[in-house]
DNA sequence: GCTTTTCTTGAAAGCGCTTTCATTCTATGT
DNA sequence: ACATAGAATGAAAGCGCTTTCAAGAAAAGC
């Protein structure tokens, strides 16, 4: 396809009787133009609908003014409530967002994060942490700024706005035992490329060790984030010989799965089990029973992640973002165990 | 922030003895080059972990291979759903994709537009079809093509990927005619800049016209496309003097408000009131009742928009799109109007 | 063996913009 | 009025790549 033309900034230069010089910088730097001039410039740009071409722009300037975001899926307000504020943020500044999606598979990332790289993108929005350092490299090897997201580490040249998983799931179970519960059953999603899984069952187990407990292999189930795995899994659980009192879900779908799959069970909750969630989506709190969950700072995230990114790119040294907090949200998807 | 300069194309001719000229070539048409020497240059591109400067390229190629997508909302599986597919096409045929999102303000639009445009988007996909008649022109200007999704219209110039919203509504309507129900209630979104929500309306109001009925003021509710105002408006249709036996729901957060409202008012559905949606959105089949509702092809819209919109600009000349389906989905929200 | 055709190659001219650098003005001080 | 600092301007040199164009190398034909 021949791109129109369109007028070039020659062409505004002309027209307004300036040299090409003298029109870039009105445009970039109006205040250093004389302000006859520079109406005369913004009249022709006006008149000839001028628009600046982008890729010169950048070639010449070794700016592009566009960040990149790579996220699991884009078919999910998880992820997308953190690129919606991120893109906002971005647009505020002047900055345009590349966005691709893994749709959780870890192996798509690395191509997509070269192309962008190729793209031009001058920082990077990531979500989790583990990937292989030769990514790590190449990114570094671009000079490309990068944040991680959900997730609050500490290797030191890493910079994160994220929140503390393990800390999180280990208050929610920690709760959980206060209740009395002894008996647990946890559906989680696969933990092998997923750090922010990995996190939440380790914070589980952690509380459990404090009490001497730990989790049984047959009670623990790991699926893809679906709401359908979530109703299988729980229906597992409540069927076995001796089901849980409680079943913790390491993210929000699990949870929804678990509760409707309750529904269709009768199996009366939290009077013969309790469920709890991790995400606190809007459906959390309309379900009923409403949902005791663990509210992430999605929106934030992306606020804070773009925010440090865009000042970063402007050389102002705002420091690394401080860790988010969750909050356990308490509802009525939780009660006290049952007596046996 | 100073960009680490990387290797160019022509450290890498030099590492491989070749010229620039043939480097570049390998690279875009390795055919053309010997095998011999496309060895040697390979070889140099791995070693010096050469990535070629997107904006070099755009600017002597004219090509950016960057497509614009501007959605209501990131935050929303609605919009998601489309744009992890037109991601996902995109990237296969090597396209990188630029989002931006309006928040449901009709008026960042054409700021989000004029930016993608500079930016060097190739094309556009945008969602619904009413827009100042100059914003339609300034894309033009540029040679953009673009396609509008979440509609079928007739204009001859546009290129649509979408669904007949004012037939799937009135189709939706006339079933629930047909299960006698006689007076509706109606959730719709604003309909002032959203094309789509006017589009049902209108469907609904002609389905009842063929009936010689027509729709009330005030059991006409417009809102923002939230659960709460799903809720708050259901509550309010049902404590009118004359409640509706059917609530018709331009969208389907406002059923699933709907529905949430009707448990915790104690209302009976289907049995006192019918209740229907539109989208099927993931939660519609698992909620109880299940809801009636039209299904919106929402990924196939995302799929097709960058099918086509990449073979008009690799200049394959495939036809506009067909219009695609929409399907009502009878679950357990709706039934035969009760008797008075 | 030598000419003709077909491939491969390299040199060089941009793509549209930003940005030094040197120059021309304008404003200021005396 | 005259020198001088400071501001505004234009010419020109790229930014890193693609792509003509013409020349050189290889393959093919007689």
């Amino acid at each position: 396809m021949t791109r129109a033309a369109g007028p070039t900034l020659e062409d505004v230069a002309g027209a307004a009787g300036v040299s090409l010089a003298t029109a870039s910088r009105c445009l970039n730097n109006p205040e250093s133009v004389r302000a006859e001039k520079r109406a005369r410039i913004l009249a022709a740009v006006a008149q000839l609908d001028y628009v600046p071409h982008g890729a010169a722009r950048a070639l010449a300037s070794r700016r592009t003014k566009m960040l990149g975001a790579v996220l699991p899926s884009l078919d999910n307000t998880l992820f997308g409530g953190a690129l919606e504020s991120f893109q906002t943020v971005a647009a505020q500044f002047g900055y345009t967002v590349v966005v691709a999606s893994t749709n959780y598979e870890p192996a798509k990332e690395e191509t997509h994060i070269r192309n962008l790289l190729a793209g031009g993108i001058e920082a990077l929005f990531l979500v989790g942490e583990e990937r292989d350092p030769a990514l790590y490299r190449r990114i570094d090897a671009k000079g490309v700024p990068y944040v991680l997201s959900w997730v609050y580490g500490t290797h030191p040249k890493h910079v994160y706005t994220g929140f503390d998983n393990q800390a999180a799931a280990a208050h929610l179970t920690r709760y959980l035992l206060s209740l009395g519960h002894r008996r647990f059953g946890v559906i989680s999603g696969h933990t092998e490329h997923n750090d922010r899984a990995a996190l939440r069952l380790k914070g589980v187990c952690a509380a459990l060790a404090e009490n001497g407990m730990e989790l049984d292999d047959n009670v623990l189930h790991l699926r893809p984030f679906e709401v359908s795995a979530g109703r299988e899994a729980f229906r597992k659980l409540m069927t076995s010989q001796t089901p849980p009192t409680a079943v913790i879900c390491g993210a929000e779908p699990f949870a929804h799965g678990a509760l409707f799959e309750a529904v269709a069970m009768g199996i009366d909750v939290p009077g013969r089990v309790s469920v709890t969630g991790f995400d606190d989506m809007w459906l959390a709190s309309q379900l009923t029973p409403s949902l005791t969950t663990v509210r992430t700072p999605r929106r934030e995230m992306g606020e804070q992640a773009a925010r440090f990114l865009i000042a970063r790119l402007e050389g102002q040294d705002i420091g690394a973002p401080p860790m988010l907090d969750t909050e356990l949200i308490v509802r009525n998807s939780t009660g006290p165990a049952p007596r046996e």
